[in-house]
DNA sequence: AAATAATATTTACATCGTAAAGTTTACGGC
DNA sequence: GCCGTAAACTTTACGATGTAAATATTATTT
C-alpha cells in the first residue's frame, strides 16, 4: 500500500555522497563552512532532506571523521606492505603518517581536534581510528621481538605516534621557527628508539 | 564639550575582565558556549558593549589564547626557576606543561588547536606563545653546550616539544589505550635524547 | 541649562541547527 | 484507471549567533 521505503544500499547511497560533498566543503571553506544547509545547497536538496539520512550534524560529522580515518589506515596498510623488517616499515608508516597530513591538512584537522562525542557513539570511527594506530603498533611489536627496538611495546608505539603527530601538530600550527621542515624532525622519530643506545 | 573619551587603562580594564569572564565561561561551556551576548550577559551589559572594546570575536578570543599562553609561559618559567643543571631543568619544564595542560584542558585545546589568524594579526599572542616555547630552548642549548644532549639545538628543543604535545594531544583526545597514562609517556620524553645512546 | 560627542543600547539582518507542519510521491487494492 | 496510505521530501518557523546600523543615554564644557 504505502511508498516503499528506502533500502539499506539507497541510504548508504546518500551518506557516502553527503560525505564526500561534506568532505570538499569544508577542504574549500574549513570546518566553519560546512553547515547542514549548504551541505544540502551542494547536494542539490532541501535543507532538511540530510537530515533522513544523519541524526543531526554531529552525526554527520562523525561519518566524514571515519572516512577520514578510513583513508588514513588505508594509506597506513598500503605503507606498510610486505616490508619484513619492522624498523624499515616504521620508517614509512612515519612517512605515509606525515603525507596523509601534508595532502588533508583539513581532514587531519578534524580527525583529531574535534570535539569527542562520548565514547562508543560512533563504532565505526573508533573502529577506523584504532586501525589506523594498529599498523604501528604492529610493527612496534615486531620490532622490539627481533630485538631492534627495547621496551614497553605499547609505551614506544604511543611514543612514536605521539611524535609524529606532535610534530605534524606544530607544522600545521605554523609554529616550526626558523626554516626547521617537517621532516628535519620527522626523520629523527624513528632512530631515536632503535637500539643502538644505552 | 564632549563626554570624555575612555582611557587607556578604562580600556584595559574592561578588556581584563571581559577575557576573564570568556575563560570562565568557557571552562565551563566549552569553545562553543562562549557567544558575544553570553560574555555580555556574564559581564553585566548589553549585547554590542563588548564590540567597543574588541574589534570583533575572533579579537576577543586572541586575547583569550594570549592570556592562555602567557599563564603558561609564567609557569614554565617557574618551574624553569634557578635550576642550574639543564637535564634537570628540562624534565621540570615537562612536568609543568603538562601539569598545565591537565589543570587547563580547554585553555590548552584553544591554544593549539584554534584555527590560526593570518600570522602578525596579534603580535602579543605570538609573542607570548614564543616565550613559552624560549625555556624549552634555553636549556636544550645549555644542556648540548655542555655535552650533556647532543644535535642541533633548535631541533631537538623542537622534537621534545613536539613530544610533549604529542602525548598531551592523545591525552586529552582519550586516545591512550590500555591504561597507559600520560607519566607512563612522559618520563620518557627527556633521556630519550639524553647523550648515554650512540 | 544647552550643546556636543563619546558611550551604550536597541533594533535589524543574515545565517545557523533543527522541530513541526505541510506537500509530494510511489505503491497495493479496487 | 483512481484511491488511500505511509514514506520521502519541502516549507515554515523558532531560537541562537555575529555584527551593522540606528537610536538613546551620558558626561563634559560653554
Amino acid at each position: 500500500m504505502p511508498r516503499r521505503s528506502l533500502t539499506q544500499s539507497e541510504i548508504d547511497a546518500f551518506r557516502e555522497r553527503a560525505v564526500k560533498a561534506a568532505t570538499g566543503l569544508f577542504a574549500e571553506y574549513g570546518v566553519v563552512g560546512v553547515s547542514m544547509r549548504r551541505l544540502a545547497t551542494a547536494m542539490g536538496c532541501s535543507a532538511m532532506t540530510p537530515y533522513r539520512y544523519f541524526e543531526n550534524r554531529d552525526a554527520l560529522f562523525a561519518m566524514v571523521r571515519t572516512a577520514a580515518f578510513r583513508r588514513f589506515a588505508d594509506r597506513q596498510r598500503d605503507a606498510a606492505g610486505e616490508i619484513a623488517d619492522p624498523i624499515e616499515r616504521l620508517s614509512r608508516l612515519k612517512e605515509a603518517y606525515v603525507a596523509f597530513a601534508m595532502d588533508e591538512p583539513d581532514a587531519y584537522r578534524i580527525m583529531f581536534e574535534l570535539r569527542q562525542q562520548p565514547a562508543g557513539t560512533y563504532p565505526e570511527l573508533v573502529a577506523e581510528s584504532r586501525r589506523g594506530f594498529s599498523y604501528f603498533h604492529a610493527a612496534v611489536v615486531e620490532a622490539i621481538d627481533q630485538g631492534a627496538l627495547q621496551g614497553d611495546p605499547l609505551t614506544v608505539a604511543h611514543l612514536l605516534w605521539a611524535g609524529a603527530h606532535g610534530i605534524v601538530s606544530l607544522h600545521l600550527a605554523g609554529k616550526l621557527a626558523m626554516g626547521l621542515t617537517i621532516s628535519d624532525l620527522s626523520e629523527h622519530l624513528v632512530p631515536i628508539y632503535a637500539i643502538n643506545r644505552s
